[in-house]
RNA sequence: GCGGGCAUAGUGUAGUCUGGUUAUCACAUAGGCUUGCCAAGCCUAUAACUCGGGUUCAAAUCCCGGUGCCCGCACCA
């Protein structure tokens, strides 16, 4: 569906909305209302249930979102958060300082202070890329933490996290305990980080308040290539970077088994590929042919990340593949920064006491970004209705509840709307205007069921205490006793989890 | 952040160029009548010129600024 059109039925139905919106609206801040906020809750327990599902080791914790500064300082943040920028002053025109001095510093400027960029360009006669100026100027580097003052006194500086894997980091020690000395040893965080961006835009896909779904999988680095279980024949889209060099923007189907044999990738890496893919596929409901796994360059990944396959999934709203999550290889960089800065040992012993800090795989996932992207994939309108096929277990509302006329039947279908959500289901009472209209508007909103209260349910008849059931995707009925509705439902509404592979 | 464009009921829009009646239409929402299993019909109601300043007898309309949105560049998990 087109960004438009979507973002005007996300506003009619309250999905979502701008922040302060009476107030003329916030940069990169959206609320979501009832709908957004149960369809998200639903995405982040599908994912939890899915991921933290993949191992008993694998743990979902709850962390503060304020980090004080040495965390931040550690892990990076504070200096690195952004590359710093060069100002043509003449043409306003930014660019990354490493680009432009490139051809006179091929090392890169890592570690160089504004001033000494700002040297190097005026030294060297280093033009302005776009109108050929020499006025150029080095701003000091914009930070995109928010900053809070902390404690009383206002001398300690707190930051809002500006990802959830630090949570994940600064856990390690305690998780190691807890999850009695195992490795791999999987520690989640769902919840929300703060990202100061320069140019919030495209709804929920640059937000400077947003939810991740992440897993550190804390993995002993011995056993990364170890082979696990076999992978079947599963096939995974992916392009790699050879490829991508080629000017090919469509991924290629692999088997997982030769992506570890002939591609190179670690057997533990590309498992949790799989998992991944299978995510998007069962879970999310994602169609094959829209998803790619995107492998990052040398030049394009973050420094800390030795591999990384961004998640992607092409949308019809953005006119492209985008990034919806992504699965990284840290190496052991978080846990040594975190052991420099805190001056604590985070190696851990294992087996027959071989002394290893562990190494990281992360699961990253974008919630907000998922949230749209089951609107652009799953949104379709069919002959001048619309339609959310979302899958039912995400739904936000599983039933909705109709009497066929409203005077008589009413009294029985609302009794019944008041059982069903006492028995654990998320229900919708509707008796305005008519049948098929309510029937359109619980379609739009993805209820995958609609229960209808009808004369043969109050007769004395055959039909007596039976219900009709209409089902969204093939709008087909059946005739359901009221005593087996719950039993009837509740198999397509459960969550699903891994299968052991 | 730079450049360009845009901003009218809940949603989508007409009107703006060329200032001048009660601001157009559709859908949605609420009530009534009727109907009774897929957005039926009729009647009624609710509801808007993004904010601030300026020009003018008069501003949705022209000018300036703020805010927000979209596109390109840059940046980016």
């Amino acid at each position: 569906m087109k960004s438009d059109e979507l973002l005007a039925l996300f506003l009619r139905r309250g999905v979502l909305w701008p922040t302060a919106e009476i107030y003329g609206g916030a940069q990169g801040l959206y609320d979501y209302g009832p709908l957004g906020a149960a369809l998200k809750r639903r995405i982040e327990d599908a994912w939890t249930s899915w991921f933290v599902g993949l191992s008993p080791d694998y743990y979902r914790i709850e962390p503060a979102e304020l980090l004080p500064e040495a965390v931040v300082r550690a892990s990076g943040h504070l200096e690195n958060f952004t590359d710093p920028e060069i100002v043509c002053d003449a043409c306003h025109t930014p660019f990354r300082a490493e680009t432009v001095l490139e051809a006179v510093r091929p090392e890169g400027v890592d570690g160089l202070s504004v001033a000494q960029i700002a040297e190097i360009a005026h030294a060297n006669h280093v033009k302005c890329p776009r109108c050929g100026s020499e006025a150029l100027s080095v701003p000091a580097p914009f930070n995109m933490m928010f900053g809070v003052d902390f404690g009383v006194t206002g001398k300690e500086r707190a930051y809002l996290r500006p990802e959830t894997a630090q949570n994940s980091f600064l856990a390690f020690p305690r998780m190691w305990e807890v999850g009695r000395h195992a490795l791999p040893l999987g520690v989640a965080v769902v919840g929300k980080a703060y990202r100061n961006e320069i140019a919030p835009r495209q709804v929920l896909f640059r937000l400077r308040a947003f939810t991740q779904a992440e897993l550190q999988i804390f993995f002993d680095p011995e056993h990364f290539d170890r082979p696990i279980d076999p992978f079947r024949d599963v096939r995974l889209p992916v392009l790699r970077v050879e490829r991508r060099e080629r000017g090919e923007e469509t991924p290629e189907f692999i088997r997982a088994e030769d992506l570890v044999a002939s591609g190179g990738l670690p057997a533990f890496y590309v498992h949790h590929m799989v998992q991944f893919h299978r995510f998007f596929r069962e879970v999310l409901a994602y169609p094959e042919e829209s998803i790619r796994f995107f492998e990052k360059s040398e030049k394009e990944r973050a420094f800390y990340n030795k591999i990384q396959f961004d998640a992607e999934v092409r949308l019809e709203s953005f006119g492209g593949y985008k990034e919806l999550g992504a699965v990284h290889y840290r190496g052991d960089y978080d846990l040594t920064r975190h052991a420099e800065g805190s001056g604590k040992d985070l190696a851990v012993t294992v087996g027959e006491g071989r002394s290893v800090l562990p190494h990281v795989l992360e699961l990253t996932f974008g919630v907000d970004r998922n949230l749209w992207g089951l609107g652009d994939l799953h949104l379709r309108t069919e002959d001048a209705r619309t339609v959310w096929h979302l899958p039912p277990f995400l739904a936000p509302v599983s039933v909705g509840v109709f009497p066929l006329i409203a005077k008589a039947h009413g009294a029985y279908a609302q009794r019944l709307a008041d059982d069903l959500a006492r028995a654990g289901l998320t229900v919708q009472y509707d008796a305005a205007s008519s049948i098929g209209r309510r029937y359109a508007r619980i379609d739009e909103a993805g209820t995958p069921y609609g229960v209808t209260v009808d004369a043969g349910t109050l007769d004395e008849g055959p039909e007596h205490d039976t219900v009709t059931v209409r089902e969204r995707d093939s709008r087909s009925q059946a005739r359901v006793p009221v005593g087996e509705l719950v039993g009837r439902l509740a198999g397509a509404l459960r969550l699903p989890r891994p299968p052991r592979i």
